[in-house]
RNA sequence: GGAGGGAUAGCGAAGUGGUCAAACGCGGCAGACUGUAAAUCUGUUCCUUCGGGUUCCAUGGUUCAAAUCCAUGUCCCUCCA
């Protein structure tokens, strides 16, 4: 299988600018760029897929460059549906530092920031030098663009795509970087920037978008309660990476396998051949679990999530010795409980419910559990003896979210 | 500059003087079923010491009573110039 045809298989190619690039990316030794806005100070799971293809053109021998957009962050990519609020000058600075750490010790790609070649153009040479290949025309018929014609759209987003465009130039004359790699989203700011080359160079650059990666409802992949999956893991801890892994709907994890790990076609056919004999096993899901973070944050990580997981999901938590717990417990959220409170002013106090209507909800739906037993008195108050070795104390709220408070 | 329309809970959207803590849909949360899955079904979704308290862009006003009427302001949209 070439390299392409490997691509193609995991639903990685939605689109290539030129059918000529298959064959040079099957040859190796081009030089690509993947970029990413400083939106947020670390990348989420949604970058990741992207990222990866980025990493297994590398292996094949192509050089990547990733791009972090110190200017066109300031500035904010059109969305379809509104204009996106500015970001501070000082947050995209922090921002910056977050995802230059985090794609140099994830990746271990060269980084360069798009500010370094935008912030000495002036006004004039900016409209002189590109903004006069730029139709309006042109620039209007692009998906983005026009899907926000009816809501508004501020010059500044208009002019994103430029700015885009321009980096896409100044990587091709300085690095001979003839490639833009990046999610769907972004193909009218690549194909914009290819024939900003062919128009001041002559000279033919490419690109490929791969597909947005989705639930099966087309949500997109990593969003859960409202909050990203950070690859941060001070920000998403690995227990919470792999609950959110373990917990993926059976119907698309051999796709996720393929578009989000290095397995390879053979391991994976194998992997959903298993899954379809014996799915409440989850073998792929664990599988997949194992595969994303040990690659994200490594092997012992894993471990702890791994062991973490197994020993809420399927131990009898009193009989563990309380240090095991609180050392494989770590990453949970914790908080102080004192005796004699009553339960329902705990569950507010300790941030689990919202509101002290919500934990009598809770508490008589069954939906609390005190170290994995079910708790359904709504006059209940914590004695010492619901403190496992008088030390800590294991809440549950729903099925699968667990609370650690320590005895004060 | 002129004319008109709009702003309602996380989102979409009803309601146009009392029966409105506000229909309905989505989303969220929980329960049942399961496999910590999907689908489905059920409940719930401002706070509360369960007496009540605070909400419908903001501020004033009319009224026994306002999301609903009036005035002013802010923001958005459409059409005309």
């Amino acid at each position: 299988m070439t390299v392409f045809e490997d691509l193609k298989w995991r639903g990685l190619v939605q689109d290539i600018s030129d059918e000529a690039l298959i064959e040079k990316i099957n040859k190796g030794g081009l030089t690509f760029y993947i970029g990413t806005d400083p939106t947020a100070d670390s990348m989420h799971i949604g970058h990741y897929s992207s990222f990866l293809i980025s990493k297994r053109l590398e292996r094949a021998g192509h050089h990547p460059i990733l791009l972090i957009g110190g200017a066109t962050g300031l500035i904010g990519d059109p969305k379809p549906t509104s204009e996106r609020p500015m970001i501070s000058k000082s947050e995209v600075e922090k921002n910056i530092k977050g995802l230059k750490a985090q794609a140099e010790s994830i990746f271990g790609f060269e980084v360069v920031d798009n500010y370094e070649w935008t912030k000495e153009i002036n006004i004039i040479d900016f409209l002189r030098d590109y903004g006069k290949h730029f139709n309006i025309n042109y620039m209007l018929a692009k998906d983005k663009v026009k899907s926000r014609i009816e809501t508004g759209i501020t010059f500044a987003e208009f002019s994103y795509m430029i700015l885009q465009a321009l980096d896409f130039l100044h990587l091709f004359k300085t690095r001979n970087c003839t490639l833009q790699v990046a999610g769907s989203d972004q193909w009218g700011n690549i194909t914009a920037g290819i024939e900003l080359i062919r128009k001041k160079c002559d000279k033919t650059a490419y690109g490929m978008v791969m597909p947005l990666v989705t639930d099966s409802n087309g949500v997109k992949f990593g969003k859960t309660e409202g909050n990203a999956l950070w690859l941060d893991k001070n920000k998403t801890s690995s227990y919470e990476m792999y609950q959110y892994l373990i917990n993926l709907e059976d119907s698309m994890i051999i796709e996720y396998l393929k578009k989000l790990t290095f397995l390879s076609k053979e391991e994976i056919e194998e992997i959903e051949k298993r899954h379809n004999e014996n799915p409440e096993k989850r073998e792929a899901h664990k599988r997949l679990a194992e595969e994303i973070i040990t690659d994200l944050h490594g092997k012992e990580e894993y471990e702890r999530a791994r062991i973490m997981s197994e020993a809420l999901f399927s131990e009898d938590i009193t009989k563990l010795p309380a240090n095991d717990i609180i050392s494989s417990l770590k990453d949970i959220p914790t908080f102080i409980a004192k005796e004699d409170t009553f339960l329902v002013d705990l569950l507010v106090e300790a941030s689990i419910c919202t509101s002290k209507r919500e934990a009598r909800e809770m508490i008589s739906s069954g939906a609390i559990a005190i170290n994995n037993k079910k708790e359904m008195n709504l006059e209940k108050q914590i004695t010492k003896e619901d403190f496992i070795e008088n030390k800590i104390i294991l809440i549950k709220k729903g099925k699968k979210r667990y609370y650690l408070g320590f005895y004060k």
